[in-house]
DNA sequence: CCCCAGGCCGCGC
DNA sequence: GCGCGGCATGGG
């Protein structure tokens, strides 16, 4: 037998199909640069509005670190606003193209770089780290999100601390990042159409086979 | 009108 | 360590 959420993955795969996460529209360089400012512009946020901020910061010509810190935090901020937190967010891109720079080179931000080292940056939380080095350094690394930490619940599982998830999620999958890549687009894609805070389980494909949840909260 | 979206921080307890 | 308010735009 299968650990239960690698045969939920199994499920969610065959229903949905292969997601190709994370969206890149590409335009910036590298493209996992485009993907790390991403993770931070969509935090609390849906991700059309973030497609318009990539899209402004695109034809404003700001694509790598250095452009990002020859950008005034107010003019970033009126470039992101489509993002919402905008000043916010502002400031949290340019600590983080900061840090890049620090680096010496985005090559070896991606090489060397680690969770502790993430979280140490201002405005970046352990989801956007974890999504930073999953898909952009290509770690494996279990990303837990709002959806995870509802499905994860419904499931019947009752930890609820992020550590402590990510680390069941990573002893039921098997360790390897297309697969955590994977399985996290999936649980947002059966987040966003069946395990809404409002759930929709008549028509769920975890529906009594591995998911006995049905209108608890 | 309401609620929500791929969080994080700073604060009080 | 947990709960809460602040941060903001755009869509349903």
């Amino acid at each position: 037998m299968l650990p239960k959420l690698y045969r939920v993955y199994k499920i969610l795969l065959r229903e949905f199909g292969h997601q190709g996460w994370w969206p890149v529209s590409g335009g910036f360089n590298p493209p996992e640069w485009e993907i790390c400012l991403g993770a931070i512009l969509t935090q609390a946020t849906a991700w059309r509005n973030v497609e318009q901020a990539l899209e402004n910061l695109k034809k404003a010509g700001i694509t790598d670190p250095t452009d990002i810190l020859c950008t005034s935090q107010q003019k970033l901020g009126q470039i992101i606003r489509p993002a919402g937190y905008y000043q916010q967010k502002a400031k949290r891109l340019r600590y983080f193209a900061k840090f890049v720079q620090d680096f010496g080179s985005f090559d070896a931000f991606k090489k060397c770089v680690d969770r502790d080292m993430l979280l140490a940056i201002h405005g970046i939380g352990k989801e956007t780290a974890d999504s930073i080095l999953l898909y952009a350094c290509k770690r494996p690394i279990f990303v837990i999100d709002a959806y995870t930490i509802r499905l994860a619940a419904r499931l019947g599982i009752s930890e609820k601390r992020y550590d402590g998830l990510q680390y069941i999620f990573q002893s039921q999958l098997p360790k390897d990042v297309d697969i955590y890549k994977e399985c996290h687009a999936l649980i947002v894609e059966h987040g966003k159409k069946f395990c809404r805070k409002k759930p929709q389980c008549e028509l769920c494909p975890l529906k009594s086979k591995e998911c006995t949840y049905t209108t608890k909260p």
